[in-house]
DNA sequence: GTCTATAAACTGATAGAC
DNA sequence: GTCTATCAGTTTATAGAC
């Protein structure tokens, strides 16, 4: 047994040897993706040797599997947080969305591996139930829209088919931080849900002017 | 000199060998990523073996880049095909979106294979200007959304800002089929496209009841 | 144009010293 | 826990026969 028990998701101080492959793989991954990815790139980034890395994590694989794991957790508390919120159902999806994007910002590696493994091609890396991270921002905007139904402030719409329309916005607006960093514009997520919903929330603002 | 003159991006008849090595190539990029995918495989696929690769293209690198260009081709006939199309600018933006459809349906691979280099990890795929493909639908959009603001149909938005919002949706449709074919609505991109339009073209069709 | 055979480099992973 | 040294397998790419 070369680990007493399993170590936390998120180490605490970070950085000890565990932390610093955590941090090179997740930007390798990030960057080049997992095949092209080597171990003895990731290593020597984290500033160690090969065998470290099989002594912490089984190997290549086990590391790409804790990764994930840590970005799952993080991905959960974020939605968690925003979930808490009140107001209309714009404003509790503005929050999300607000949520969402400060997390983008502050793991930009992980967000953009979790990124590249859903809307890229599998490119050799293990498996990993990738679904979760679709699955999880729907149904959140779900219930924020099935709520919303109940305070009455959206249109009688299928809540799955309203989820979609909000997070293509969401989804394009990834995109577009990722492809074009350099066009970033902190006020476009706003500004585009603030479109979409003028059509959800019927002619409300829309009658102003 | 290998070979005498360029050939055409699209080859004609599609069953020599070299056809055969741009098909094998465009599934397997697709399904496995650039830099998961080896000269073996390919060679193997296409039913020769890896001198040929190397008569024909210059090396992996050079097979990449003439399905690139291929694929660059195919979308610019795609978009220009679906501009000529006259009608509301709800109506000529669902016909892009129809047209799109139809593509993606028909060039499965090629299309995985942009969208995964897209919205994937370089994964030690060579330069190209990928960026095209985004602005070419952004540019077409943008268009089609101007001609509205000229008609009339549509609200006085920032072009850009509308364009976003129903790439968005299109974007969405595009990774709920890559991301789950079983769930596949052929209804879907009209249906959110009409939310989305709901909110752009102001109370329109909102009124009624 | 297509083949067999092989070169040269790189890959993930491990043994064993400290 | 971390190192040096090394293994076996795979990779891209080419030389040279036909």
């Amino acid at each position: 047994m070369t680990q007493s028990n399993k170590q936390p998701i998120f180490p605490q101080t970070g950085n000890d040897v565990r932390e610093r492959l955590i941090q090179a793989g997740t930007a390798l991954f990030a960057t080049k993706g997992y095949a092209a990815t080597s171990v003895r790139e990731i290593v020597a980034r984290a500033g160690i040797t090969k065998p470290v890395l099989y002594y912490h994590f089984k190997n290549k694989e086990g590391l790409f599997q804790s990764i994930m794991d840590g970005a799952a957790c993080l991905q959960d508390k974020i939605i968690a947080e925003s979930m808490d919120a009140e107001g209309s159902t714009l404003s509790r999806v503005t929050c999300l969305f607000q949520q969402f994007f400060r997390g983008i910002g502050e793991h930009r590696n992980i967000t953009r591996m979790i990124h590249n493994l859903l809307f890229g091609p599998p490119q050799g890396a293990p498996d990993y139930d990738l679904d979760r991270f679709h699955r999880a921002l729907v149904e959140a905007v779900e219930s924020i829209y099935k709520k919303g139904l109940k305070q009455g402030d959206v249109r009688e719409v299928d809540p799955s088919e309203a989820a979609y329309l909000i997070l293509g916005t969401l989804d394009f607006c990834v995109h577009l931080d990722l492809l074009h960093p350099e066009a970033y514009d902190p006020e476009r997520p706003g500004r585009l849900l603030e479109l979409a919903f003028r059509g959800l929330t019927g002619d409300g603002p829309t009658r102003s002017r």
